[in-house]
RNA sequence: CGGGGCGUAGCGUAGGUGGCUAGCGCGCCUGCUUUGGGAGCAGGAGGUCCCCAGUUCAAAUCUGGGCGCCCCGACCA
């Protein structure tokens, strides 16, 4: 590609509406552009980088025996009505009808689709395994659309989705996947984890997220750095390393004003008490029968395993009207002292408290030294905390840590939820029909655009991976109408595109600084500078972008030199 | 959806207590000179000041309504 004839609008000022690095960069250099909030125009150079991602993804998926089909984004009613999601999906299911009034959605997720395409093409167990995937676009009304692509409404997917004959079989499914999942992410050049994830509303028995690592991530992960155990901070196990103050003399109770205070911040700070010294009172609807769940002031009710353990359909906060008619006071002042008429449940770390802080079910009103078993009854203590960073692994007892992660990919062991509601059956061996055991799996392409540019950026701009950077090789020629440096910098550029380096010659009228400066904002690996010590002297300079690593090379070395660069970055 | 902020040329912004032709930097166009780290000089183009209504002799500026965009939160008491 010759510059001068392509679309590059690099920028010196990023407009206003960016925030973290990768947005900002992806606009700086010209790769998108924003449409409305939420949408977005890949330019020539950003989707050349779209275009490698999925290429990386489509050999890996072939290779793991996966078909590549292609589903209409535009998808009918009756389907989500088949599975219930035309209901249970929110607002982000995007509805909408066509002429003559019949309703549709645009595909948000494909396993309504690709399953009534299942069920009518797969009859017998002979025609499975089976592991559909396409790679197109998704749209979801996103509550609140936000960091440029990262998370836009609509976004490029890769979904693959795979039917089996039984459970082991299907998991044999989930592991091919699993796999190439590793392959593609490792491919792509990123530092990432596979943790152990909640399936939410996809549904299913087991999940794991991909995490790129990167500070600006929008999810949290537990890792423990001593056994590899990595799980999503919302599904995540940990063991509080609390002590507590079992120890002390039960005061007696006593009830203190308070003013205002409603948060746990507000409360102990005006009490002048340590958060860990406080009782939070949580008040939920399970099914819509009151429950209190009480967990330590430093502490985050991991509502998961409320969840769980209750073993109920539907668990929600209690709306402010609620904890009104059910605690006497105002949100900010609910206590286990004299609660009734509900069941209360508190995290394990507090059967290690005494003398506690706690809401007094009045307002303004707080109790100070209060005191289970004497004062308020518990019906049971369990985990029911979210784990932080500090808290032993439950594997190995080692300190775990928290990161922050991009979530570039998401796999789900989906059982039988869609085969069952869809009637996806299928005639096994024995001449029984059975239920199509199914799994699916997603990434999202500009995702992994944007967690390569979190983990590879400098003050210069962009460093990308060998692997999915728009041109592996840079030319800059330094004035470029100078006739005896057109001739060398067109003879190298000839030779590399001939013999397949992805190339990029920078032939623009610009002074030595600009190309520069733009080199490095694109964030191109190698840089290949054509200027006078080329005419006096024959020498090529190469300059790494990722090290700035800086060498000059003579004519007849230049090509294997670079060569070699390009084929030690890319990560097979 | 709740809270906060912003909307002036392609981008970044000044002006805001009403008053001359709406200013500056970057970018863009023309010419000349330059060409190893975002060149210099000269000339030039480009604006429904987000939209609508109101107040006024007069509105980018004041008032009301709407729209768009960004950030935080979305029942974590």
């Amino acid at each position: 590609m010759r510059w001068s004839s392509a679309l590059i609008p690099t920028l010196k000022e990023v407009p206003a509406e960016a925030e973290i690095a990768s947005h900002k960069l992806m606009i700086k250099a010209g790769l998108i552009r924003k449409v409305a909030s939420g949408l977005y125009n890949f330019l020539p150079l950003g989707f050349k980088i779209y275009y490698k991602i999925e290429n990386i993804i489509r050999e890996e998926m072939d290779k793991a025996g996966a078909l590549e089909i292609l589903m209409p984004i535009m998808t009918p009613a009756e389907l989500w009505h088949e599975t219930g999601r035309w209901n249970l999906y929110g607002k982000e299911l995007m509805r909408l009808k066509d002429r003559a009034d019949r309703e549709f959605a645009l595909g948000p997720t494909h396993e309504e689709v690709v399953t009534d395409l299942a069920r009518t093409e797969i009859k017998s167990y002979r025609d499975m395994p089976k592991n559909f995937y396409q790679i197109r676009n998704k749209f979801r009304d996103e509550i609140r659309p936000r960091f440029g692509v990262m998370r836009s409404r609509e976004f490029v997917m890769k979904d693959a989705y795979s039917f089996d004959r039984n459970e082991p079989c299907a998991e044999e499914s989930y592991k091919k996947m699993f796999e190439a999942y590793i392959k593609i992410f490792s491919r792509c050049g990123l530092n990432f984890r596979a943790v152990e994830a909640d399936s939410g509303n996809i549904g299913g028995s087991f999940s794991h997220e991909f995490m790129a690592l990167a500070a600006s991530g929008e999810d949290t992960l537990i890792n423990c750095p001593a056994c590899g155990y990595a799980a999503d901070r919302e599904k995540a196990e940990g063991a509080s390393p609390f002590c507590g103050n079992e120890k002390e003399v039960l005061k007696p109770l006593e009830k203190v004003s308070t003013p205002g205070q409603h948060t746990v911040e507000q409360v102990t700070g005006f009490l002048n008490k340590k958060a860990s010294e406080l009782v939070k009172t949580l008040l939920y609807m399970a099914d819509g029968k009151p429950v209190a769940a009480l967990v330590k002031g430093d502490d985050e009710l991991h509502e998961i395993k409320l969840h769980r353990f209750l073993g109920v359909t539907e668990l929600v906060m209690m709306t402010a009207q609620q904890v009104e008619e059910f605690s006497k006071a105002p949100v900010g002042f609910a206590g286990p002292v004299g609660l009734t008429g509900m069941k209360i449940f508190a995290d394990n770390a507090v059967s290690k408290l005494r003398n506690f802080v706690t809401g007094a079910n009045e307002k303004d009103m707080h109790y100070a030294n209060a005191n289970f078993d004497r004062d308020f009854k518990i019906n049971k203590f369990l985990d029911l905390r979210v784990p932080k960073e500090g808290d032993l692994c439950v594997k190995c007892g080692s300190a775990l840590v928290s990161l922050k992660g991009i979530v570039v990919g998401h796999t789900y062991k989906l059982g039988t939820k869609y085969s069952k509601s869809m009637k996806a059956e299928f005639l096994d061996e024995d001449g029984k029909r059975k239920l199509m055991v199914m799994g699916c799996y997603g990434i999202g392409l500009a995702r992994v655009i944007a967690a390569a540019i979190e983990q590879g950026n400098d003050a210069s701009g962009i460093i990308w991976p060998m692997a999915i950077s728009p041109y592996q090789v840079i030319i800059t020629a330094l004035n470029y109408k100078d006739e005896k440096i057109k001739l060398f910098a067109d003879s190298i550029y000839e030779e590399f595109k001939a013999k397949g380096v992805e190339v990029i010659i920078d032939d623009r009228d610009m002074s030595a600084g600009f190309k520069f400066k733009d080199a490095e904002l694109i964030g191109i690996p190698v840089r290949i500078t054509v200027g006078n010590k080329t005419v006096n002297e024959g020498l090529f300079e190469i300059k790494l972008r990722k090290t700035g690593e800086e060498f000059a090379v003579k004519r007849e070395e230049l090509f294997s030199k670079v060569k070699e660069i390009v084929q030690r970055e890319l990560v097979k």
